[in-house]
Order: structure tokens, then C-alpha cells, then sequence
DNA sequence: TAGGCCATCTGGTCCT
DNA sequence: AGGACCAGATGGCCTA
């Protein structure tokens, strides 16, 4: 039988109406309905009102927040989905989704693995120059395969130029 | 059944 | 004042 973490399509439809929690994808929890409406998941001190008028407003303003911080949450989901879709593992339908821990964790092994990977390059890089003429490929672009940081620093400050409305001195 | 993971609620803090 | 961010609490689902 399917376990429930497997790959969403593409996650959730985000973004509903406020105070409304859908439940996201296919996935768990087809039962949080009864909870997020009121005080479910929490602490269940939301109604020890003193003054009615009081307890309206600020449960009206209350279920703004919950529903704010619903979709901050599920943003961030997002991201870690995308996040996910980058990483290299082994995304099967008969594998699990990584867990949020498990894809940071991941993810700052992939990164330090392909600095890792880049310095090598640039050492052989190097190497090879120091042996003498090298035959670059054209379209090739040798500083930018040594220096992707700097390349991609003169990107940014190239377009942040053209939307300042052109070159400024 | 215990443990892991998750979504949600909630109150606090900081920032604009 | 209102929004964003955060951490703690709670309860549900799933797997071993």
C-alpha cells in the first residue's frame, strides 16, 4: 500500500482563504478540518472570555493570524519542495519524502560537495595552463568556469543597472 | 505501542 | 497597529 509522504504532483494549492485550512495534497491528515478551526492543535486556552465583544473581535483577529501563519507555513513547504526537486536522491514513487531535516541536511552536503567538486576544477584548470597553451573550446568561459561567484556577482550588478535605467557611472 | 514527522494554534518578540 | 518570524504545545497519522 502507498505510504502517504510519497512525491506530491507538485504540492499544494496554496493560498486558499484565510481561515480556511484545506488540507494540502492527498496526504495525511484529511481530519485537521475539526482542528484548525478553532483551537485544535494547540493549547486549548483560545475562549476563557471575559468580555464578549472582546472575545469576538480578537477571535476574529486571532483567526487572521492562524491563517497568516498557515500560509507561511505552507510557503515555506513549498520552498523545501522545490528545495527537494533540486537535490539529487532517489525521488521514486516507492521512495519516501525526505523529511524537512533530512533535506536541509542533504542540501548542505550537496552544496559543500559541489564547492568541493569546483575547486578540483579549478586546480586541474590551473594545472593545465601552467603546462602551457591550452586549446579552450569556444563558447567556453574560462574565468567565469574559475571565478562562478565573481561571474555571477557582475551578472547581478549588470541587470540592477539596466532596471536603474541604464549604465551609471 | 513508541517514536518520528507533521500541521496547526498560540503567545511572544521584533520590525516597519 | 499590523505583519513576520519563532518556539512551544498539542494531537493526528504512519511505520517499525
Amino acid at each position: 500500500m502507498s505510504s502517504p509522504y510519497y512525491f506530491p504532483p507538485s504540492s499544494s494549492g496554496h493560498h486558499s482563504d484565510e481561515n480556511t485550512p484545506e488540507v494540502h495534497t492527498s496526504q495525511q491528515h484529511a481530519n485537521r478540518l475539526g482542528n484548525a478551526v478553532s483551537g485544535g492543535g494547540g493549547h486549548a486556552s483560545a475562549g476563557s472570555g471575559s468580555s464578549k465583544s472582546k472575545s469576538r473581535q480578537g477571535k476574529l483577529v486571532r483567526l487572521n493570524i492562524n491563517a497568516r501563519e498557515r500560509r507561511r507555513m505552507h510557503d515555506l513547504n513549498d520552498a523545501l519542495d522545490e528545495l527537494r526537486s533540486v537535490i539529487p536522491y532517489a525521488h521514486s514513487p516507492s521512495v519516501r519524502k525526505l523529511s524537512k531535516i533530512a533535506t536541509l541536511l542533504l542540501a548542505k552536503n550537496y552544496i559543500l560537495m559541489q564547492a568541493n567538486a569546483l575547486e578540483e576544477l579549478r586546480r586541474l584548470i590551473t594545472y593545465l595552463q601552467a603546462q602551457g597553451p591550452m586549446a579552450i573550446p569556444p563558447g567556453f568561459d574560462l574565468h567565469a568556469a574559475m571565478f562562478p561567484g565573481k561571474a555571477l556577482e557582475l551578472a547581478t550588478l549588470a541587470q540592477d543597472q539596466s532596471q536603474d535605467g541604464g549604465p551609471l557611472s
